[in-house]
DNA sequence: ACACAAGTGCGAGTCGCTTGCAGTTGGCGG
DNA sequence: CCGCCAACTGCAAGCGACTCGCACTTGTGT
């Protein structure tokens, strides 16, 4: 799984900031917790629960826990990009959305005003609201769309 | 899950119809492949392969290598609405696109041509021909999105 | 420096498939 | 009508991605 680099500006320029963050909602900051959020810094993309728990030698159950919590509290973020593991990224300032390619496994990353018009299409149509920040766009990239088939 | 109807006009007139397309491929009709036929029929819109297991006391292996089998074959198609088993139902004459709201966790059908500009808009801006036949469309549906939250 | 809730590792469990294998069967050639 | 044999079947086990229960440890406010 690749992925594009984050945009830089992350809600957060440093651990200082979601430790601050976490003090603030009465989160502690326990060792693991503060391995798992440097990891997330240190990603140059959304990252699986177990591969940070590999790389720490962390057991993946308090990973997972970990994200959860920091995702509950607005910190973190997962998405889907098609099949394989839910990926987890720091809450940047602007809302990342990610369009992935099932061809060569790769997403990129759009910033949600470029998917404005796409959005309003689908609010006028549908009534519905759709993001792409948990389940990417899905479609077949410029390269491999030639050699079509799914 | 609920979802709603397929819309009537089906590749396939009756099962009829898709044995024929099976004898063609040189696949064989049996016992377990006609019943998992019929259960594609008679369903109201995509069902998941266990759920199909269930109803006719079937192994889910079975089913499992039945509807991948047919898949290969373009008889049938599996989408996934957001989280949760993957969805079978039969090739459509015309493909069919899925909107689905998380909040309701309700999918609606929706014809293809309506998704056009969008797959226009994104394939302009960024390349890519995106499908909503196998990762559905996810937003949150009228009703749904002001008591918002994710 | 202590109390105690928050957090931890371990083990087992769940869900949605996938794989290996030995046995059965659909359907063609005779 | 029969036999052959690849296609297909059920069973059992395995796997990836989590999730849960539990007893133990640790961060933190007082």
């Amino acid at each position: 799984m690749t992925i594009a680099p984050h945009t830089p500006g992350l809600a957060f320029d440093g651990i200082d900031d979601a430790v601050e963050a976490l003090r603030v909602r009465g989160l502690r900051l326990s060792m693991t917790r503060q391995l798992v959020l440097e990891a997330l810094f240190a990603a140059p993309g959304p990252v699986s629960a177990e591969s940070i728990a590999a790389r720490l030698a962390l057991v993946p159950t308090s990973v997972y826990r970990n994200l959860e919590t920091l995702e509950r509290h607005g910190l973190v973020r997962h998405v889907h990009l098609g099949h394989g593991p839910g990926l987890y990224a720091l809450v940047g300032h602007g809302e990342q959305e990610y369009i992935y390619c099932p061809g060569c496994r790769t997403a990129r990353t759009v910033r949600p005003e470029l998917l404005d018009p796409v959005r309003n299409h689908i609010r006028r149509r549908f009534g519905y609201e759709v993001r792409f920040t948990h389940f990417a766009l899905v479609g077949r990239c410029a390269r491999c769309a030639p050699a079509d088939g799914a």
